[in-house]
DNA sequence: TTTT
DNA sequence: TTTT
């Protein structure tokens, strides 16, 4: 059952800071808003206007931390994750869904000033392979191992 | 206001027909559900799971009107666009949230029998422009231009 | 380092079989064209042309395998990876130059007939992870793990 | 004809100044070389190793004109285009592959000190459209017509 | 030839 | 060398 392509890529700036939640199991989760900006030219007063869309980005675990650590409100980011709509039942018994973009990789796009890492955070975190003999390859974004998904 | 990314890319499944809206000044709009598929491998059972997940597409005029001539339920098509999130008021005076991916490039994936188009639909329909002595160049795939959006 | 991206994303037909090269160490690499196309309407003379632009995808270990185990000449496939020149002397003297596309993803999308996998292969093969008591959660897509890269 | 997809997305910096060149007809086409890293970690060492790929971008008409207007070197801008490998005769005889990413869409990434656009800049330069009483919408990034395309 |  |  597949055959299928869910990809979302996203440049955007940090609306607020990254809250972190911590599981019993060692797992965790952050979420950040990100703001992208599109901009219209009314066609008829001829006036520039500009839509700012919010995106709800999760991340999770080592990644999640990576975040959290490095990144500020107010900061840019490419982010590459994919679509999930979850929904549940409001209080008057109504579907509700909510449209979040789990992260799978992202890239920091700010400068940072001093001793941070900004860009050069150690990539792949936790991807815990051990192939001696070889080279690794690991990408110039981070990315979340599939692997150590919560159920959730 | 800007330096910003949107960009969403679906390879999926129709799950019902293309739904048109005309609008009174000869805009319209077409609306259709697709699929894509995920798989879990559940670590404790080790069993396979396919979660389904919807995304609400939004295409509009020229666009709109070859996806419903040549698309039916149950076509695999490829999509590209942005997200959209919009906002209303329900009865309860709650607001709601229902995101879209409006789309701007789209390609045929189900092979057609008959004289259908399938993928050798008149790429970039509307694209209106009249430059002489030159080669147009179009993509493969179908874009819609953004000259014939309407205000929504 | 980084703060980079390098993503392809293609959608085409395989212009001949899967070729593999094995490796001593047990590794081992398959390579194949892709062909894309592109249409033009030749404004002057109001001809349209296509144009096939072909590409050089490299996949490795057990995707390289699963890759010539599914693929044939003809079928189409969406490929994810990254742009990799390669250069080299020819006999001249002269410096030469190679693009690949290293695939990092991939989705087939040709509907096989009889029990074949076409979509549904296993898939994120040789993730080799084990985490107890979580589900994991695999792409639609089939990924190679950056881990068994080999030095080339 | 189609169904395919050719797409490319990087995030780079520029590795020299934007080369511009005009045609008799008023045509004007842009180069720059582009810089994406990766990261290795050499298994058997440990140490860390980057890799840098170089991208020939290349863009049309007014889209390469706001680059060069812009752009410097050492700035980092996302590009969205397509491969396109150009072949030719070297004086042996041989051919000669050359490939280059035709850039489509761009956003420049380097906030700029003073009075300098960087990412405000001017959106769809060129789009020339003329419908009225509807908002035009354009893209955060700036999009290069398919329209004027020359013939190369 | 870029960047960190 | 693919596909429509």
């Amino acid at each position: 059952m597949s055959g299928t392509l869910n990809k979302v890529m996203l440049i955007g700036h940090l609306g607020d800071e990254v809250k972190m939640h911590y599981f019993e199991g060692g797992g965790s989760i952050g979420r950040f808003p990100l703001a992208t900006n599109e901009t219209y030219t009314n066609r008829t007063t001829g006036e520039r206007v500009t839509n700012t869309e919010w995106h709800n980005i999760v991340v999770r675990n080592k990644a999640a931390e990576i975040c959290e650590k490095y990144l500020s409100k107010g900061d840019r980011i490419y982010v590459e994750g994919r679509i999930k709509t979850r929904q549940w039942q409001d209080d008057s018994g109504n579907t509700r869904y909510s449209t979040e973009i789990q992260a799978t990789d992202f890239t920091f796009l700010t400068t940072k000033k001093e001793g941070q890492p900004a860009d050069g955070i150690p990539a792949k975190p936790a991807q815990g392979s051990a192939q001696p003999q070889q080279p690794q390859t690991s990408d110039p974004v981070v990315s979340t191992p599939e692997d150590d998904d919560l159920p959730f």
